[in-house]
RNA sequence: GGAGGCGUCGCCUAGUCCGGUCUAUGGCGCCCGCCUGCUAAGCGGGUUUGGGGGUUAAACCCCAUCGAGGGUUCAAAUCCCUCCGCCUCCGCCA
């Protein structure tokens, strides 16, 4: 959600931002005009209500009065006076409530108008980011060569083959067990994305951030603050029986951990890291990605999470991007950073940069990281605030991937040999106990 | 799963039975001021949050807010219903 005070000052930009994303611009006047009804009902209500609340206190007044006379026995004739008075007032008084009654219905109504509306917009881009959708992306920079397998002289095989002839990786049983895009990994393989997970942790730990064991089903005011209900809600696992939701990453989790709080920024950003097995179901992309374990149903991802003061947000992304090349760059892979056009964002992110490790066998780039820095509209619906002077001030907040099960398919692939073995990033060899990974490995 | 108790503006707490003189009491803490060699004590004032109006900005006015949501009523912290959380006991079970 954007701050409506922003949108009433700012109009244009927020048109502006709209228009990078591909989205109608007509959506901000549509929710400045139903802004405009909610004021205009919601003062109409305020003081037809402080009417019939001096009015109620009235009759309180004159039952009092009513009462003492009756009490101390007063004479009948000023008795019935009194009665007659009480009854007036509250005659009155029913009639105010009724009209308020109904007057604070409209209000209602005007309010969620208004944050229909609101729900529609997302949020302002960061200036800078391209205009455009999936394809319009920016290239920030390259990093490492992909190897020529053709003057290596030998085919690579694609991390499926590789795995699987590993016996490292058995989908099969993943489809026997539950269905497709699910999977088992085995010995090596699981090892080999422990100590990836592991390094990940670690490394996070070493630049200051609080480890956190957080829930992976949360409840639906906790998915929706996060963001995940507009978009992305047949992409998420529902329990019905429950009312809970699977979290597709941990920073749902992680996003409702300070929901609702006044929090303390005197001391820098509050930095979380948490690694979760995430769920996802991948609804509308049958027979994409099918093989393999590229697209799957569920996966382990070690997320950064940061709250911090909306001034500093810019930095604090720059900063989750450094940290998340610089475990790229120890698992020894090509990629590539971009800067992910507007259309492509998503509500909550006002800036995003992807990582993209090279697939050999592909002969592109996918996914490996993600970071989005949501400014305060993520916060803003969770009601994450800090004390500021002149009062309490909504956070920003941001996240980043430092590891996932997804860079499997790049580690393999990059370092895979002529005869099927893998060796393993000088980084993860530490965890791992061996240098490379060979068929009947455990 | 069953029975009972509890949830009040940072913390503690009065108020709830029996609805209205409640503008939610008092203490602690905190902030400002006074007093005072310094500190402490003492004295006076302030101190939930969100929204609307107002202002150059304030002051100020109004509405909502007593775990959440609904209901009854002219009027709800107070009565009724649903839900959530915590505590105690019982049962069941990794």
């Amino acid at each position: 959600m954007i701050d409506i005070k922003f949108l009433r000052e700012n109009p244009d930009v927020v048109r502006a931002s709209q228009r990078a994303r591909g989205e109608d611009p007509a959506t901000v006047d549509a929710a400045l005009a139903a802004d405009e009804r909610r004021r205009a009902a919601l003062g109409e209500f305020e003081s037809t209500r402080a009417g019939q609340k001096s009015t109620s206190k009235d009759v309180g007044a004159r039952m009092g009065a009513l009462a003492k006379a009756t009490k101390s026995g007063a004479d009948p004739a000023r008795i019935a006076e009194l009665t007659e008075e009480a009854d007036a007032a509250r005659a009155a008084a029913a009639q105010l409530s009724e009209r308020v009654k109904a007057l604070e219905a409209e209000s209602g109504r005007a309010e969620a108008d208004l944050a229909t509306a609101m729900r529609r917009i997302g949020n302002v881009i960061v200036d800078g980011v391209p205009a455009g959708g999936e394809d319009d992306f920016v290239v920030l920079e390259t990093h490492g060569t992909p190897r020529d397998f053709a003057a290596e002289g030998f085919e690579p095989q694609d991390h499926f083959a590789l795995l699987e002839g590993l016996g490292a990786l058995d989908t099969a049983r993943g489809v026997k067990a539950a269905e497709s895009r699910f999977y088992y990994l085995i010995g090596q393989g699981a090892r080999l994305e422990a100590a990836m997970l592991d390094l990940a942790l670690a490394t996070a730990h070493e630049h200051g951030f609080t480890r956190l064991g957080v829930p992976t089903l949360v409840n639906p005011a906790t998915m929706a603050g996060a963001g995940f209900l507009d978009a992305h809600e047949d992409e998420v696992y529902r329990l019905r029986d429950d009312d809970l939701f699977l979290t597709g990453t941990s920073e749902v989790a992680l996003a409702g951990f300070h929901a609702g709080e006044v929090i303390d920024l005197s001391d820098g950003p509050r930095r979380y890291v948490a690694n979760t097995t995430c769920y996802r179901r991948e609804a509308g992309s049958y027979g994409k990605d099918t093989r393999g374990i590229i697209r799957v149903h569920q996966f382990q991802k070690v997320e950064m999470f940061v709250y911090c003061r909306p001034e500093d947000a810019a930095d604090e992304h720059a900063r989750l991007l450094s940290w998340e090349k610089d475990m790229l760059d120890r698992m020894e892979v090509p990629y590539r950073v971009i800067d992910v056009a507007a259309g492509d964002l998503g509500g909550p992110a006002a800036r995003k940069f992807d990582s993209e490790g090279w697939v050999p066998t592909q002969g592109r780039y996918r996914e490996l990281t993600s970071t989005s820095n949501c400014t305060t509209f993520q916060a803003r619906r969770l009601n994450v605030r800090e004390k500021r002077e002149g009062g309490n001030q909504i956070v920003a907040t941001l996240n980043g991937t430092l590891a996932t099960t997804r860079w499997l398919v790049s580690i393999v692939e990059n370092h895979q040999r002529p005869d099927g073995t893998v060796d393993v990033p000088a980084a993860l060899r530490p965890y791992l106990g061996v240098d490379r990974l060979v068929p009947g490995g455990r």
